[in-house]
DNA sequence: GCTGCTAACCTTTTT
DNA sequence: GGTTAGCAGC
């Protein structure tokens, strides 16, 4: 590439290979063809991203034609957000070009759902279908298991939740049932010619009911694009798209990707191999490393491998953990960010202790001027982190706590989904099914009941109110008729929203005997409805992009509020710290016992532990507890395991860290007990450093 | 036909 | 600690 006479201000801050990708293209004739970017961790992936966006609105492309895909709504609002800041620097009609934002920017799954109901018509589906979410899913694959007659043969056939993830595995990898039942699922193979009848009834069942799961809004679209005219009407809609963290996408994705940009023109790819970790969704990492092979001529690659995140030190550590991986793209990515400090690997006794410690150091850290919010715990599994948010909580210390959230799949929040869903979409068995059998004296007999009168009447001729109820039922029957007729006609949002939540709060006393925090949920959702234009949006978009966080404190944080980050490792994706702190980097937890099975899953595993370490910009430290309590008892049970340091740090990788035991090894002051306790975890740690 | 009880089971990561 | 299936009692 020639090198331009004068490089513009608003790319002047990018490194050559960064400016490469952000102009690639100019210039050249007919050269809008398919561009792969490897970005390694911290090597300014997004804010590259972000500045090609921008040069596309220098050179005078329209925002409402760029397709901009991401992997969660947050990166989408980040980088509508950096470009807007960039566009700012170009003129006065960028910025305000750039103001209105990316009407398509987001999630592969959103921007299906916003497709699909805009093709609807077209591909004869109802645009007012509604989205099952997983446990949706899942229970209205359990509706046809059962009357299949497969819940109740004598050997035991896989659980709904399983069969929703064989489904899914098929959909996504674009996979034959029997390869993934033998890859993934060999103890379900005996089953294969029963799922195929079950998910049969179930692609039937959605198709009756108006409802799409969250593989059909990738499903019908790649479908949809499977139409040559369609393909091509849908594909020149947009002159650009770009897609993030492609690492992280699957055949499927792929494939729709394809169909819309066969020959590859205006498509940009970026995402980095070593950071691929969502197989168990259906990613797989060929789709980045065999991409450019997907274009004639091949796609142009180009690697960004200068970090500017983290010390020399931490990516040393990062770099031999990953090197230890087989296929990838060669690279080694290097950084000028000199440091004495290398990353601690601290042994501690347990969780107890590694949650004081880790505690200690974060205030600690913060006395020397480090905002909480510059820090961040890190951990494989959500359930790992309940201990430090415990002990935040004593200290009372704020913190918000991302991934793993239970929030829209307690009980009540379902409950006052299921009616709102149900009223939305009258054909919804699975919600209607719940949302019946919340009024005292009727059970599951009485709604099925309900539900084939409703479904054999005449659209819009069946009274709710006149269904046949128990006696004793039918004064909150009307109520609750009322209440539903009310909400699927055309309701004034929020105030209707309000109504529902009342109502549910009403029967909130008899439904648990623990109702008040249930209570603060249902509040808590009623302000989140709040914050949506209408029904149907806030059904649509609470479905696809749930709140991730959820707070130590009642309500939100504030936001001018100082709070420290917990997250899993999958949602600390993209993000960075001053500081982080892993917890339980041994075997069993990283790798999770769950995941051992093969040497893909292992590789995965390893990959997470890379993510999680090149998070770190300054200080990282890794704990290592040395004896693990093992879950699934009460609460005071002491069944634990005597953990082993990750079998990703072998000992020929320790030069990289400072490995430091705490509490230091002083006799304890008080108490035999606690002498003798200590004695026999040293032995342990001994064990456990060489092991 | 509905409700409440007990026993069994599982508990990774997420759009 | 949470949900789910099965069973007894109303």
């Amino acid at each position: 590439m020639s090198e331009p006479a004068v490089i513009p201000a608003y790319l002047s801050g990018l490194n050559n290979a960064q400016r490469e990708a952000a102009t690639y293209g100019d210039g050249v004739e007919n050269s809008n063809g398919p561009l792969l970017v490897i970005a390694g961790a911290g090597s300014g992936k997004t804010m590259t991203l972000a500045h090609r966006v921008a040069h596309l609105l220098a050179q005078g492309a329209d925002p409402a034609r760029i397709l901009l895909l991401t992997f969660s709504r947050r990166a989408a609002d980040e980088m509508t957000r950096r470009v807007q800041r960039i566009a700012g620097q170009l003129s006065r009609r960028h910025a305000q070009l750039a103001s209105a934002g990316f009407p398509w920017a987001g999630t592969f799954h959103s921007v299906g759902a916003r497709l699909l109901r805009e093709y609807a018509a077209r591909i004869g589906i109802d645009p007012a279908f509604t989205i099952h979410d997983r446990a949706d899913s899942a229970d209205l694959l359990n509706l046809a298991r059962h009357e299949l007659g497969l819940a109740d043969r004598g050997k035991r056939f896989p659980l709904k939740g399983t069969c929703l993830s064989i489904y899914s595995a098929a959909v996504n990898r674009q996979d034959a049932l029997r390869d993934v039942l033998h890859s993934t699922f060999p103890w379900c193979a005996e089953w294969e010619a029963e799922l195929k009848a079950l998910f049969l009834a179930y692609v039937k069942a959605k198709q009756a009911q108006q409802v799409l799961d969250y593989d059909d809004l990738l499903l019908y679209w790649a479908q949809m694009v499977g139409e040559a005219d369609l393909a091509a009407e849908i594909g020149a809609r947009f002159s650009h798209v770009l897609v993030d963290e492609y690492q992280d996408t699957n055949h499927l994705q792929a494939a729709l990707l394809l169909a819309m940009k066969p020959d590859g023109q205006g498509l940009t790819v970026v995402g980095d191999d070593a950071q691929s970790i969502y197989s168990f969704r259906g990613a797989t990492v060929r789709n980045i490393l065999d991409f450019p092979q997907c274009f004639s001529p091949a796609a142009r690659l180009i690697t960004l491998e200068r970090n500017y995140r983290s010390t020399q030190t931490i990516l040393a550590a990062a770099n031999a953990v990953i090197g230890e991986a087989s296929e990838r793209y060669r690279k080694e990515l290097w950084s000028e960010r000199v440091s004495a400090q290398a990353p601690q690997l601290v042994l501690v006794r347990d969780e107890v202790d590694q949650a004081s410690y880790v505690v200690d150091q974060v205030l600690a850290r913060r006395e020397t001027g480090l905002a909480l919010k510059a820090q961040a715990v890190l951990f494989r599994a959500s359930a790992h982190g309940v201990r430090v948010e415990l002990e935040l909580a004593r200290r009372n210390i704020p913190f918000v706590k991302f991934g793993g959230l239970k929030f829209l799949e307690a009980r009540h929040v379902k409950d006052v989904l299921a009616v709102l869903r149900w009223a939305q979409n009258p054909r919804d068995r699975v919600c209607g099914f719940r949302a019946i059998q919340l009024l005292p004296g009727i059970g599951a007999k009485s709604a099925s009941r309900i539900l084939d009168n409703l479904q054999a009447a005449p659209p819009g001729c069946a009274l709710l109110a006149e269904q046949p109820v128990p006696p004793s039922a039918q004064p909150a029957w009307l109520e609750f008729a009322t209440l539903v007729e009310r909400l699927g006609g055309r309701p004034s949002w929020p105030s209707s929203f309000e109504q529902l939540g009342q109502w549910y709060l009403a029967q909130i006393d008899r439904l648990f005997d623990d109702a008040a925090p249930r209570q603060a949920d249902i509040e808590q959702l009623t302000r989140i409805a709040a914050t949506y234009p209408n029904q149907e949006r806030f059904l649509t978009e609470l479905t696809l992009d749930p709140p991730d966080a959820t707070s130590g404190e009642a309500g939100a944080p504030l936001l001018d509020e100082d709070y420290l980050i917990l997250s899993t490792i999958h949602s600390a994706k993209g993000r960075e710290w001053s500081s982080v702190s892993i917890l339980n980097v041994i075997d069993g937890c990283i790798p999770s016992d769950l995941a051992t099975g093969s040497e893909q899953e292992i590789d995965e595993e390893r990959r997470l532990l890379y993510v999680a370490m090149t998070r770190a910009k300054d200080h990282l430290e890794l704990m290592l507890p040395q004896r693990f309590y093992v879950s699934g008892q009460a609460g005071s049970g002491d069944r634990h395991v005597y953990a082993n340091r990750t079998r990703f740090i072998p000992n020929r990788l320790l030069a990289c860290f400072a490995s430091q035991v705490w509490p230091a090894a002083a006799p304890a002051p008080a108490g035999v007990d606690a002498l003798a306790q200590r004695t026999i975890d040293l032995a342990s740690r001994m064990r456990g450093m060489w092991q």
